[in-house]
DNA sequence: CCTATGTCAGCCATACTGACATGA
DNA sequence: CTCATGTCAGTATGGCTGACATAG
């Protein structure tokens, strides 16, 4: 209880936050975090306005291929599916001309939903960027793309 | 198994593509996989490089002060610190001035490890940051630091 | 009495793997 | 026989919460 901790206080050493990688997750974290919660208020989470809007893009597919449109894995598309369709935001029928498949195709109700789920997402973005120029929002989207593009393999 | 499927391969919708805050966690991902593949290479993760790091730069403190400047949640931490003592890395003795805590300090062989991860994450920062010019490093890791302050409360 | 510290137990979301039955 | 599809079970990780004993 002298002077006690002479140097406290003092967040995150340089050689953290000199970091790229370290602040991209960061950022990462904050810009999911934003994703979930606006999407939240709307009951619905990343995946169904993924799903919702590639299927609006797309017309109706197979789960397979609304799979590798989306990114979503096969195995977690499913569960995906379903709390959709509880909602009655889409409809899962099966292929008559392959009886393996299941042909997903957007509801009326379901391009309500996305319209405003648009809204949301769209603002967020505009939300997230908030502390940069038009110019600069343009010029981070596409470092980061190609960052993206360089390190995917397929 | 006549033309089947019409418009299939076509991958990523645009409404996706566009989206600033996806392809923020995608390539947060990758980043992620990258230095977490290249540490355990090293046996050691993230955050024994920010434990690490944060010792040599602010010398022996207590975990609860360890926490703070690295942004590990404290119940976390202890799994860390137990970690890097059985590797040697670190050493953990009761504080006499304060007797809750503990006082973490860097060990000979740590300073060694740590040179080595060091490298390698410098190493890894490179390659993240590849397909970018000097200029362009440096703008991206300014940008996202911008939006992260920007977006952190505290 | 209130707060801080180290610790543990556990939750929840998410990326990812493996296996399997069915059918092309 | 092979491959693709939908499904389920399960793993592993990581952020985060809550509680608790101990001590300031």
């Amino acid at each position: 209880m002298t002077d006690d901790d002479p140097m406290a206080g003092q967040p995150t050493p340089a050689a953290l936050r000199a970091l790229a990688s370290r602040t991209l997750s960061l950022v990462a974290m904050q810009s999911d975090r934003m994703v979930n919660e606006g999407l939240a208020r709307l009951d619905a989470r990343k995946w169904h306005y993924a799903a919702l809007a590639a299927l609006r893009e797309g017309g109706p597919v197979s789960q397979a291929e609304l799979s590798r449109r989306t990114g979503i894995y096969r195995s977690d598309l499913v569960a995906v599916i379903n709390e959709l369709a509880e909602r009655g935001h889409v409809e899962r029928s099966p292929d008559p001309a392959d009886r393996r498949r299941n042909v997903i195709r957007l509801t009326a109700r379901g391009r309500e939903h996305l319209d405003r789920l648009q809204e949301v997402v769209t603002s967020l973005q505009d939300e997230l960027l908030a502390p940069l120029t038009p110019a600069e929002r343009e010029q981070f989207s596409d470092l980061l793309t190609r960052i993206y593009q360089h390190h995917a393999c397929r």
